[in-house]
DNA sequence: TCCTCATATTCGCGATTGCGAATGTGAGCA
DNA sequence: TGCTCACATTCGCAATCGCGAATATGAGGA
């Protein structure tokens, strides 16, 4: 069954309508992030991280992967070319705000500072910070 | 008071997730069109896209006008510039798009056509067919 | 003034959404 | 085996959405 474009665009935006899932978006645009990290760095009932980054799957936007007790989120962009052009302005439009950076920094400073909560500590660090 | 990014972003997303109204502003991205060729190129009833229109209206998308009983709507991109970016990016998307151009070709045909029905006849022509 | 036409709004409905709170699950360790 | 930890799901609720049907509005013509 073929889907129309107006559909897969109508799916797309749906799955984009929401602040939490755009935070949650642009916090994977280094790459793999641990679920944890989104509990910490955005201020969030774990619960409802949780709904979100399973909306965002059923949406095919991102997909998982465990590694051990942890759980990694990976960004999936869609595959039709509308889809995926319209995906890419929107990555590119939180990598250029600042506000998003600031968000995208607190992920650098969460998982590299020595201070970090014990909870993260022994939680594996994004692929961002490991360069 | 001033909105952030994600916020802007988000309601951004809830006007553009629906079918119908992503279809509206495909028909008006070649300029000013009147309501009644949306209620024949898309064969849609007339109170729906008369919701449609005001949702896009609320959020900022279109303005209208009035001309003699006639009602035209223009698109009015975002002002903000994440929002702007994003926004064209969709308009580009559905101008690339084989299906979307084929409800343009419609409005072409739908106020061009010397079997126009009696109902457009007399109406306003788009800015599409002026030229 | 009454009527018509183009468009807008209201109403009542079922479906969907997002939320906090509570609970479930499953891998690893004691 | 049983506990803990990281994460996922379920539940009940209030809010919002999209719809068809009916009705309102308001400008222009008879």
């Amino acid at each position: 069954m073929k889907n129309s474009t107006d559909q897969v665009l109508e799916a797309l935006f749906q799955a984009l309508a929401d602040r939490t899932r755009l935070r949650l978006l642009n916090l994977m645009a280094g790459g793999e992030v641990c679920v944890c990290f989104f509990i910490e760095v955005l201020d969030v009932p774990q619960p409802k991280i949780s709904r979100h980054l399973a909306y965002l799957r059923s949406a095919g936007l991102v997909s998982a992967r465990r590694e051990a007790k942890w759980a990694h989120y990976t960004i999936t962009p869609p595959e039709e070319p509308p889809a995926r052009a319209v995906f890419d302005a929107v990555m590119k439009a939180m990598r250029d705000d600042r506000e998003m950076q600031r968000d995208r920094a607190a992920l650098e400073r969460a998982c590299c500072s020595p201070r970090a909560p014990e909870l993260l500590r022994r939680a594996p660090k994004p692929v961002i910070a490991r360069r």
